[in-house]
DNA sequence: CGTGGCTCCTGGCGGC
DNA sequence: TGCCGCCAGGAGCCAC
């Protein structure tokens, strides 16, 4: 599920289900998702204080303590906050759970344990450690233009690359390539200024579109390639069959009539 | 720097 | 029904 979209989602999520609550409990269901924190100094962390903002970076979601730290968050493929209030509520993967002091929850759900949590006190530091990009919502046309200039690989290959930029997965990736009409092995360097300038402007189209139908739960917009994103799909800009390619395990659909390599 | 292959993990689906 | 391989919106590691 998350890709920067999601993400977003699941920060208002929790903005508007959990905070300014004192946590009284801090409970790590699966010890194996926690990144370079114990069960305990998590908890010390946090028991005691309130959540009290989030931030986005990318697919990274950090939720702020009024304690100094910030629990990070992600999602990996099936991650998801999910708040409720009675315990028989715990959704069936819960990894993480949080008790407030009003009696509701907050679970980190993730059925495949790909995803992380953990627990910093310099969010800038931690994305560095990463060597994460910028987040691909904020970042400056002038920045996208210089990062990708220095970059010779594959489109689909590079936007999906978090260290170019952050927050663009597999679906996104290549929705805003069929928005931009450029095919999934373009070489970058390839690409003009020009075409290079829509790209980017597709990104933060598609991304903020994604966001509202996310939030609104809205079906997606006419023209979307995502909606025809399966074996036998047709392109709804042209009605030629989609076609699949496969980069490093992960599949690109793209239409090959409105999205030539040059 | 880039690519492809493998790994982590769980679960749903289609084929035999 | 059972078993098997394949696939899934993520990402790190390693060999080449």
């Amino acid at each position: 599920m998350p890709e920067l979209p999601d993400v977003e989602s699941f920060a208002r999520y929790v903005e508007f289900t959990s905070l300014h609550k004192p946590i009284e409990s801090v409970r790590v269901r699966t010890r194996e998702i926690l990144e370079g924190v114990s069960p305990q100094r998590l908890g010390g962390a946090l028991r005691g204080h309130r959540l009290c903002g989030t931030r986005r970076h990318g697919k990274f979601l950090f939720v702020r303590s009024d304690g100094g730290a910030s629990l990070v968050l992600h999602f990996g493929m099936t991650g998801k906050p999910v708040s409720f209030k009675d315990p028989t509520g715990e959704p069936s993967h819960s990894r993480l759970l949080l008790r407030f002091a009003d009696g509701y929850h907050l679970s980190f759900d993730c059925q495949r344990k790909l995803g992380l949590a953990s627990l910093t006190k310099d969010e800038e530091g931690y994305l560095r450690s990463k060597e994460v990009g910028p987040d691909a919502l904020e970042v400056s046309f002038q920045t996208f233009r210089d990062i990708l200039a220095a970059r010779r690989g594959m489109a689909k290959s590079t936007l999906m690359n978090q260290k170019v930029v952050a927050g663009l997965g597999n679906l996104v990736t290549d929705e805003l390539l069929f928005q931009a009409r450029l095919h999934p092995r373009e070489t970058l360097d390839r690409v003009g200024s020009r075409k290079l300038r829509t790209l980017y402007e597709k990104m933060k189209a598609v991304l903020e579109a994604l966001i509202d139908c996310i939030v609104h739960s809205r079906g997606l917009p006419g023209g979307y390639v995502l909606a025809h994103r399966e074996p036998g799909g047709k392109c709804p800009r042209c009605g030629a069959g989609l076609q699949d390619i496969k980069f490093g395990g992960r599949t690109a659909y793209f239409c090959p009539r409105c999205q030539r390599q040059s």
